[in-house]
DNA sequence: CCCTTGGCGCCACTCAGTGGCAGATTAGCC
DNA sequence: GGCTAATCTGCCACTGAGTGGCGCCAAGGG
């Protein structure tokens, strides 16, 4: 990251420092005083910059609570596009949203399992990050259509297929989440100490595995 | 509809009449200008109420467009509550879906597509209607895993198969859709009138079959 | 050093959504 | 039928997110 900010004209480097303040300090201020009960003009008076810039940066206030799952989705998207499509298209779903959990640093595993308790507790946050998710994952699925040459209209597995994948995360988050029993904001940091280090995400991509492996065993699923 | 609104008192009856002027006025507002330019106070000032009002009819002015779409998940979960459940739980998804369908009148298909159209060309209001089914499914599946005496901690097959049931209706809708070559609300009246009658809504049950045959292939679907 | 370009701050504005209160209308009861 | 109490409605003022426009300042390039 250093090196890529080096790299950088002084102008971007700004740019991408005010954004990542914003994230920071959103995040913050979200966690301490709750999403609905912090204003933009609060926000943007922490950071120093106009409510102009701020949707210069971000398209809401929502997303900006979201950069850490934002980070993931993108990681996820370079992931697919870096690696070759070859066996079945479910395991290259599942091998690169892996692989770009596994990519992500420590830093990031520790902002997003606050992010997503914040999600948990904020019912408008919830369904931002459930619709950013569909559109990142309509996309990817898009450009896997057109690899494999197929024609949503006339076939529609691989639609099913990626929705089943997105399902398969959202119930493994859920579950590590709820698995660690975050309540909210105000919980100590005695508990926080248990979640730092790569114990997060590796339970996390624990979790993701499980529901992967889940999936066959689904369709078959029967009452009484 | 109409014994049952002779049976309700008159302040009830009155209440589900503003309801219905305001879905059907704001759904021809909505396809004569456009969501975003048409405002909530030209909708209220058009059915004379006020807009305190409203808001206490419907949550959001998204919310207001797809009250078509609020019946068939509505007849969906009573549908789902009615009949009993055994055999494989993705059938039942599968029929009380079709049931629900099938159950809701000719002039419901008329104003569901025309509300799908809508959809189509509105992004705010594809985003709400994604939220809506998410978390009308949601409902349902916590209430089969009660039933089934499922713990979605510890086993999230039954999740995992309402979502791929979800992803179904939305291939199955996103297909019917522009099968029809739905494009805006200045369509002349000749292909309103081919889709009118049994037409319309057999089409999309013809497009949901498709969909939910399609799962089993779906999942071992390989590429090169 | 100057000129161009791209951000940024500021201001005024729109519009969805909410809270509070006064007035009307209905339901229930005598 | 008349009275009271519970609802519902309309009106008004208000908050807060998000947008458009313009002047300004700082950065890149010669």
């Amino acid at each position: 990251m250093t090196d890529a900010e080096r790299a950088l004209p002084l102008r971007e480097r700004k740019k991408l420092r005010t954004r990542q303040a914003l994230a920071d300090t959103a995040l913050r201020l979200f966690l301490d005083k709750g999403f609905h009960e912090t204003t933009l003009d609060e926000l943007v008076d922490a950071v120093e910059v106009s409510k102009r810039t701020f949707f210069r940066m971000y398209p809401s206030k929502e997303d900006v609570a979201m950069a850490a799952e934002l980070e993931l989705w993108d990681a996820h998207v370079a992931e697919a596009e870096a690696r070759e499509l070859h066996g079945p298209v479910l395991d290259f779903l599942r091998e690169t949203l892996i692989a770009a959990v596994t990519g992500l640093g420590a830093d990031w595993d520790r902002r997003f399992l606050a992010t997503r308790g914040l999600i948990a507790r904020t019912p408008a946050l919830w369904d931002r990050s459930l619709l950013l998710s569909v559109t990142v994952q309509s996309r990817l699925v898009t450009d896997l259509e057109i690899k494999l040459g197929i024609n949503s209209r006339e076939d529609v597995r691989l639609r099913l297929l990626g929705e089943l994948s997105l399902a398969a995360w959202r119930c493994a988050a859920k579950n590590w989440i709820s698995g660690r029993g975050y309540q909210g904001p105000r919980e100590p940091m005695r508990k926080l100490g248990q979640w730092k280090g790569p114990g997060g995400s590796a339970e996390l991509i624990r979790r993701v595995e499980e529901a992967f492996d889940a999936i066959p065993d689904s369709l078959t699923l029967t009452a009484g």
